[in-house]
DNA sequence: GATGAATGAGGCTTCATTCAT
DNA sequence: CATGAATGAAGCCTCATTCAT
């Protein structure tokens, strides 16, 4: 019954085969979990030998260092170019794209998140994850800030309202993602666009 | 002759050598990391053989269990009383007394949440959490509804609304425990509450 | 038809399983090479689990040191005794013995000798072995040293001839070791006492 | 497009190929050791491709054979040109001749020399060296004889005395090789010349 | 012929679990 | 009951060798 599957030898560019690689990590890592995920699982989902696995990353740890970087500078990035049209746009329009986008941006990118909350804080994780966390948040508080200065914003702590407000919109789409919670995407855009507002008025 | 350090064997009740290993496997996990603890690392620092440990748990994972329905029990109960008084006190000091108590419980507990954190969503902790997010969320969201149903409320979502505000605090919190953020304890529950308090007024 | 055989769980003291360890690699070691054989080889040939290794020795290379710095520490000792005997005794009859005694002692550890001359001269080995023959020569030529001042000896340059003699003598032993060659030990014994004879008389 | 390093293909004969693969695995084997070289540090070092390594020698352990065996040819050559020369000659000065070679013919390998103390005796060296050796033995042993019967020599065994010089020579300029002894090739070139005159000498 | 990406067998090591003492 | 030596499955990674280009 089982005949092996006999493999021929495919030939790709590097790149694309280390994205074969990554990609087939994700959903790999989204069945299994970070930890029960082996390195054959992941070459055996790329169609590729264990041994190439190491041609394209120096372990499996090094892999998810790049899953992670990958997705903490989309994030950073996505929000470093909103963070610049701070003062140049009316404000609550702005705060409202803030707020979609980040949903928007999580919920593209759900499989990657899914994973990573499989992972939990490992050392690695929690050096670059608060890195990005902090920058985040420094980008946040400052822009309130910027708000407040303006005459348009009204909080008594930036910094902590900051982290608030991300952390409301970050977690509450992370439990969607996780357990399919009757929360759809427009729904919790609309109500997280209220809560903000509600927030940062006067 | 074999002049090895012998243990001694000391004989403890049942409960009290069970309780000692889960609070020793607190302190391993949180230093280690959950991946990173062996059984052995348990038992060591428990002060007992590792045989031991398998006459208390069937097996690691067990004792990981009752650490998560542990922490899960406490967080419902204390909301579920908090719950209760919904309606018979003052609408807006409750409120606060709910964020407060939520942020006090978790700055109580900081060791076995970054335990958790550092655990990751492996399928059996999204089933308990899960629930126990849902619940949390029930409790809430009836709240406002209730509250909204006074005259006291408003907000268009409270399901949504339930979540990012429940998120936020939780969120932000583990963030305070994890990366020692500058956020102490009463400067982010007061900013809580303003947050909480502004979303929820009409 | 192969019926498994199952291996029953056997206690023994910890310098037992040791010392089985060490017997059963110099077997295994001299059977298969060193390169060539694996842990699991050791194992099996003394009767305990893979994993049992471990409990012993940190890792393959460890059980590879003990069994150098074994047989280096019975040749520094065993010269070292001989060498405080000089002076106080006939000098030609000390010679024979010291000449006697080295072939003895090379026969006797036949099969650790094997296992070394295969192994090749690895960074570790190199560093151990260097050190032996640094400290044998000292020994060696520091006593011809003391045979010439004493007027019974006679040779130009003692550092040299030492380290000649020494070889001579360790080489041969371990070609008729390697080879079986036609060397029997009395012959190799008495040819050897008759070049050490006339190289040191006058 | 793709600005990657191209490396030329270069043409050479095969037999410079192969000569730049044996000479650059010497290097390699001897800066890694035997079995720390992978066949991709020897075809760097020679400056091809991994796979043109296989165009040249059927395996790894191939070039390891053609490197033992080109050693091995040249020593007992040089050895059977200079016992050609025995009886035409005058014994004394052939025998310090002979010495002397030997000590030159190694320094001059001491690269090759150095690669073979590493790699330590596997089956295969084990019997080509050992017949290496056996020829080596043979002939000094009967050329020993012929010095006997013409009665310029005086041993009691030959045979052993034969394997005696020979070692006391390899060996103790082995050990000059590997570990930078005090012994310099002179010093050691008439310490052995010594050793030989005295131990043959009625 | 030359290349180097791809292959995959096989080694070392870890650690949850068992069981003779 | 308690112990900890023993077990062995399973994972990560290496590297000699092959083969599509």
């Amino acid at each position: 019954m089982a005949v092996k599957t006999e493999k021929k030898r495919t030939f790709k560019s590097p790149e694309q085969r280390r994205a074969d690689l990554l990609e087939a990590s994700v959903v790999v890592f989204k069945d299994k979990g970070i930890a029960g995920a082996t390195v054959a699982d992941i070459t055996e989902a790329a169609g590729v030998a264990k041994g190439t696995f190491y041609l394209y990353f120096q372990s499996r740890e090094h892999l998810l260092l790049a899953l992670r970087e990958e997705m903490v500078d989309q994030i950073l990035e996505k929000t470093a170019r909103l963070y610049e049209r701070l003062g140049k746009e009316d404000w609550w329009a702005l705060v409202d794209t803030m707020t979609e986008s980040m949903i928007e941006l999580m919920f593209e990118r759900r499989d990657a998140i899914a994973v990573f909350m499989q992972e939990g804080l490992t050392p690695p994780t929690v050096e670059l994850f608060g890195e990005c966390d902090r920058k985040l948040n420094d980008m946040l508080s400052s822009g309130i800030q910027l708000g407040i200065e303006a005459g348009v914003f009204k909080v008594s702590d930036p910094r902590s309202t900051a982290a608030l407000l991300h952390h409301a919109i970050e977690g509450t789409v992370k439990e969607a993602i996780l357990y399919d919670s009757g929360l759809d995407e427009s729904k919790l855009a609309a109500a997280a666009k209220e809560l903000v507002h509600k927030t940062l008025a006067p």
